[in-house]
DNA sequence: CGTCATTAATTGACTCGTCAATCAATAACT
DNA sequence: AGTTATTGATTGACGAGTCAATTAATGACG
């Protein structure tokens, strides 16, 4: 047997990879840079993933992980639906996302999504986490409009995020942060969508039974949930 | 002289490099094929165009063009605000902005604005346009309040955009769009979602007088507005 | 404790294909 | 005849994936 152990050499590897397309921007990274970056030689990366494509769907699934994580540890401690909330919508703009090789691995993870049947199934599963999650600490508050609005709420994450990431300030790797965008002004806003989305169902909630509006919001059923 | 103005090539050009960018879905695409789905030799990309980054960011322009045209042809009947909301809903979900061709421009253009500066110029320029649009059809229903709602529903409109467009029914090029995924789903959801934040502005306007809230929702100011 | 055989990780030179960009030749036009 | 678009063969570089050789472990046996 060799050096280390096959479960090492794959973190390695993984983590070159991340890092190589952070520093590049692209999934137009060689083998031979990230076996390089992870210290290893060119050859090595085929003994532990198939191709390239299998390699990269491994480092978004660690994206994927450390996010996980993240919602996880924010959701711990929280007692109350709004501290949910606000766990959920601090984790998707954390620090952890918001690091140039996470946006990196984003946002060629998106591309990629056009022509990789895997890489749509592992988004869509990121999709349906973010809306349980979301559903989960709305019902509370407005029922069964949870899952219409925390679609709209999932949508709004996502495009903030991405507005944030590709901001000129946020992107420059190097260390000289000046004006740099961290994602809590994002957060916020997500916070306040959820007020708006909430004090209109109850408004409406209250007008509803003087009004006798027919049709009130039309189901709008989506994919899951 | 030769067979076809300049300016026709360079349209020929550019729309063979967004059908094969749609067809591959990624900038990974030959000058040759681009040439050859032009109908030229290979060599002429490279005497209307730089290179192929001069020739992507070509592309893009056009489907930024493109999408203006929509948005300005729909606002053109306008009379009141929310017909101008509604106007640019539609138009950000409709068929031009949903051709596969499209949305694969879209996703790799984002991708790209990880690397080069003018993609993000290109891309900042989308989203002050959009935000103006917004702030201006906003105005008059909720006045000061507008660029920070304008800013939320314009990253709502990016998300929810990136959702469908890269929803597995809404992809599979042939004509065989059996569940297809249209954008106006999306479109109502971001009507609800502005139909929600000018509720919530016009109940805290009434309700602030009563009860004084010392600072209702800090400025939050943004780069732009 | 050595030493040798076995097994498996690791190497890196190599293959084979691909592609951006060039450029000398040519065709189309005035 | 002179000008300019257009061609397409070519070059030079690069990169994914392969593979035979090498190296490091393990343990069996003396």
């Amino acid at each position: 047997m060799a050096r280390k152990s096959e479960e090492e050499r794959r973190r390695d590897l993984i983590a070159a990879t991340i890092r190589e397309i952070g520093a590049s921007g692209t999934l137009n990274v060689t083998t031979s840079q990230i076996a390089k970056s992870a210290g290893v030689s060119p050859g090595l990366a085929f003994h532990y993933f198939t191709d390239k494509d299998t390699l990269f769907l491994a480092a978004m699934r660690s994206i994927l992980t450390e996010y996980r994580a993240d919602v996880t540890q924010a959701l711990a401690g929280t007692r109350t639906p709004d501290q949910r909330l606000h766990a959920i919508a601090q984790a998707s703009f954390g620090m952890t996302s918001f690091r140039r090789e996470a946006i990196s691995a984003w946002v060629n993870f998106y591309a990629l999504a056009l022509r990789s049947e895997e890489a749509r199934r592992l988004l869509s599963l990121y999709h349906r986490r973010l809306h349980s999650n979301l559903v989960h600490a709305l019902r509370p508050k407005i029922r069964e409009r949870a899952p219409d609005v925390a679609r709209r709420i999932g949508g709004l994450i996502d495009g903030l995020y991405l507005r944030y990431a590709l901001d000129t300030r946020t992107l420059r790797p190097p260390e000289e942060a000046v004006g740099a965008v961290d994602g809590s002004e994002g957060a916020q806003h997500v916070l306040r969508a959820i007020a708006a989305e909430c004090t209109e169902v109850h408004e409406n909630d209250e007008i509803s039974m003087a009004d006798a509006d027919p049709a009130p919001m039309a189901p709008l059923a989506g994919p899951q949930e």
